[in-house]
DNA sequence: CTCTTAGATGATACCGCTCCCATTCTCGTC
DNA sequence: GACGAGAATGGGAGCGGTATCATCTAAGAG
């Protein structure tokens, strides 16, 4: 009972063409007569025949597969925290979505930053899978282990989010001015002792939003102390901590930024642990607007990255470029990022 | 500068032995000495080798791909509505992480329960993915086309989190144990009007749930009027619907159980909107435990579902089958569910 | 010491597609 | 009317593995 599927040859007999006719009108190559055409894609139709992705992929020059590397530590962190990902939630969505669109897939890849296996790694997954392209997120985006095995293999590639430039295209959103917008919200409610709290340093986003947020302080008059300045890691903890600090300080800032959501959301526990009201006493703003701070009591002002969108674009650049054989891809793509105000900032108190 | 993959060839050249000494090798096959394994080993390691994915699929009777089966419109409306899609980010943590340890990919695939082509979409992604197993996730995983299109194909498949029996292996939690002790939950603190918003019925949880619900109010001596069942779809806006329904009967219940979270969150809002003191005015009881009735205020009270651990199972059943060649998946898995007691849920008001 | 037998290795035919290279056919051209 | 260009089709060689089967070796039996 276990039936085959059928095959382009079984196709190829039923409308009596050759096969090499068949793989045309499969892959809308020209040079071929309508009707042709015609009985192709009947017969197609009444076997029920999808070609296989495996054959195409060894024969052919395209696998018809698009592979996303993720920072494992990351990754696994908040899913085992229980924080969720909607980094990787909205990714697959763009993603996802978009190689659907053009008969590819999407294939999620953990990788360990850290371990000294790292080039393995990738190689591994590159000869073992052989995609058509590979979209980076932060920070496997910076890492020069991770870009070199891609250039040494010629495998077309996109980098989500990253600031640097010059190594390959991206997919980016403008840090420096989210940093600059979201610091002059503050200012603007008439806070002067901000304090941020600064992601993980090997995210080169995270160094861009903390010397924006002091260039923008210094040119309104009000430069920042060093001891404003927390440098944590990207998780709850570190958003607690960090929150403490900050408050312990003899002048202790009005108004909190933090470089993503988790941490933000530590200062918030922080902040209510205290009795501080929010944003009574204590203005917070957060970078990312995942899902947490829309929920949270009270809601979060946040920097909102376009995940989806920038993963979208990402995946269609590699579709396109691959469609095209291309192995070069073009250019660098700027999306918009939005600042969401909600209830956590308001004026600084007298 | 575009670096080929190196081959079996290569590793078998370089190995000094046949191309079939070294796919035992890799394969772990019996009867091959300690020294020609080491050479092979040796020369896979200098020469940075993985086996083609692809080469493997055409060749063998393995793919080493499994397929997990979404339901596309219920995906979609949560990653559109930007809910988030914790079900989809648990299954990643489960299955892929099993998936990993063996060699194993997962890739996902979203269909259209209520498409005419449901049949077609299935085939074609059998067809072109040649899948070792399918993950079914509700509805799909009761849908008789979709589970006919993989018997038709023999296509071993695991069902998560289905209370239907019969229709092939499953991993699944007590439906009717966690609604019973969601009920005494909630009867234990002296509520005797409660309601229930339930979820669309294609899903036969929803139904079982509610069942056991009345079943169960029965049993203690109060039976449960109709008109305190209100008939959802698990979005947002039937919680809403819901709990205006319900709150405005003549004697509104105490309290309510929402058969998912985003309905629970939907009743929070409109008691929140009409100044109900949640629990002092009202109890809220929710199904999933997925991160915003983790991070609403207040935290909501919850049955847990493992869904990662489900994933994981599920995995874990088709890799061994696929490993072993067999085509029958044995028995199924019951997990164990946690009822999370937090603060949405308190003493019935005088 | 020959015969059996199981273990160890290799040769080779595919798997289902794409790609390169004929081959045939149809025109328009001089 | 012979000839070349280009369109329409087909033939057949791989792609990188696995599976079947043949071959060869060495250990144990009589």
């Amino acid at each position: 009972m276990a039936k085959r599927p059928a095959t382009i040859i079984h196709v190829a007999e039923k409308a009596r063409v050759s096969v090499k006719t068949v793989s045309r009108v499969l892959n809308d190559e020209p040079n071929v007569t309508p009707d042709l055409k015609a009985r192709v894609l009947a017969a197609v139709e009444k076997l029920g025949y999808s070609p296989s992705k495996a054959a195409r992929t060894m024969a052919g020059s395209r696998s018809y597969l698009l592979v996303a590397f993720n920072d494992r530590r990351l990754t696994l962190d908040n899913w085992r925290s229980e924080r969720g990902n909607e980094w990787i939630d909205q990714m697959l969505y763009g993603a996802m979505l978009r190689c659907e669109q053009s008969g590819y897939h999407l294939m999620f890849e953990l990788v360990d930053r850290e371990s000294d296996q790292l080039e393995k790694q990738i190689t591994a997954v590159l000869s073992s899978l052989q995609p058509d392209g590979v979209i980076l997120t932060p920070p496997n985006c910076e890492n020069p282990v991770v870009l070199g095995a891609l250039k040494k293999r010629s495998i077309p590639f996109v980098r989500l989010n990253t600031p640097v430039r010059g190594q390959g295209p991206r997919v980016y959103m403008d840090d420096r001015a989210a940093a600059r917008q979201a610091t002059k919200h503050l200012l603007g409610l008439g806070h002067t002792r901000i304090a941020m709290i600064a992601g993980d340093y090997k995210f080169s986003s995270s160094i861009l939003r903390v010397e924006t947020f002091e260039a923008t302080m210094e040119a309104a008059g009000h430069p920042v102390p060093e001891a404003r300045i927390y440098k944590g890691d990207f998780t709850f903890e570190a958003g607690v901590a960090g929150a403490r600090a900050l408050l312990d300080l003899p002048d202790p800032p009005t108004a909190i930024m933090a470089s993503n959501d988790q941490m933000a959301l530590g200062v918030v526990s922080v902040a209510q642990a205290r009795g501080l009201a929010v944003p009574g006493d204590l203005s917070i703003l957060s970078y990312d607007d995942t899902i947490g701070v829309r929920l949270s009591a009270p809601s979060l002002t946040a920097v909102r990255q376009p995940v989806a969108k920038m993963a979208e674009k990402a995946a269609d650049m590699l579709i396109t470029a691959s469609a095209a054989g291309e192995k070069q891809i073009a250019g660098n793509t700027l999306v918009p990022f939005e600042l969401m105000v909600r209830a956590s900032t308001g004026p600084a108190p007298k």
